[in-house]
DNA sequence: GTCTATAGTGGGATAGAC
DNA sequence: GTCTATCCCACTATAGAC
């Protein structure tokens, strides 16, 4: 424990992208510096390109795995029931899982300008994977009969640009507790597609 | 016209201001320098400092001013009306200010981290007085009995983040007009208040 | 795997000529 | 009011010792 060399690749690269992360989420990624990211960590900088081949791939490495792990846990969601519940379901788990990761979420709006574009086209498709699954759950509760949507494209972007809002404003032990956010914000979602 | 020195501040200063906001908005505040700015208003690095006294002052005169003129806009739109016709007039109204100055409203949400805290407080004292405008319409309509809110404060922040977040997708040119955009959103706000 | 040292580039800001 | 030139510092990324 007391050693300051070593071998320690298992921890440092866990390390160097939690700390990268807490940093470009904190301060922006333009303005943090490799040599800020190793101090973090307890590195020097020279050893941070054992992990990654340069600064834009370790942002892009945080985006792609945010993404991935939005999709992944969204899925593992249980389906089912009518479209009522299934946009329910979704309202809750967007607020749940973005509040739980919100430097990523941060991250994941604010530092887009900064990948190359083919990083950044990947990141798009999966952000647009996403949105078409609240896409569908409308179209299909406009199909039921149970919505009344003028146009699902435009409720899908306006849906999802409400809830993420909360992330702006949220405080851990303010006024309201998450759930009661939670039930607000499902309130009038619920009452904007006439349901 | 053809001279390459001589007096031009009244020109140079809103240059410089229009081309840093370019700039800044396409790239972000800190991946954009001195230099950068020089060259796209056609000067050299060293006659900015004669206009600004530092690269932070130069962002807080952009986000303080588009703060200023998105209030005086708001409280130059006609008033009067219940809260129903008042919330109407602020979605419409804030749909299409914001449209208009997409790169100054880009600005205001993702360079706030930029700024001194002196200067972050006098943005957030804004952003704030504007918000408190759509709260007491939504406050009054409750009194009124027109709406069905069970948080204003809430009800504020959510509707804010839905127009807002029609900056991010609109493209002019595309499958909706600004006017058919305004009317769904606004059937949305007016659904989601319960009104 | 991490270190020290450094190459090479570019940054913000200022001084002084014109 | 703008220019050129420059100070001083920080940055990303790499080379080579341990």
């Amino acid at each position: 424990m007391a050693r300051k060399t070593g071998s320690h690749s298992e921890i440092t690269g866990p390390k160097i992208r939690a700390e990268a992360q807490r940093l470009f989420a904190r301060h922006g990624f333009a303005a943090v510096s490799m040599r800020q990211i190793a101090g973090a960590v307890g590195v020097q900088a020279g050893a941070l390109y054992l992990y990654t081949p340069d600064k834009e791939a370790l942002l892009f490495d945080l985006l792609k795995t945010h993404m991935d792990e939005l999709i992944a846990a969204w899925h593992a969601e249980p389906g089912g029931g009518d479209a009522h519940a299934r946009l329910e379901r979704f309202v809750r788990f967007h607020i749940r899982f973005n509040l739980e990761r919100a430097e990523a979420v941060f991250l994941s709006y604010m530092e887009l300008r900064n990948l190359s574009p083919e990083n950044f086209a990947v990141i798009e498709g999966l952000r647009k994977t996403y949105e078409t699954e609240l896409e569908a759950i409308l179209k299909a509760g406009q199909d039921e009969g149970v919505f009344l949507i003028p146009d699902t494209k435009l409720a899908t972007m306006a849906i999802i640009a409400m809830l993420t809002g909360v992330n702006t404003w949220f405080r851990e032990g303010g006024r309201l507790s998450r759930a009661t956010v939670a039930d607000i914000y499902w309130d009038m979602v619920r009452k904007s597609v006439g349901a």
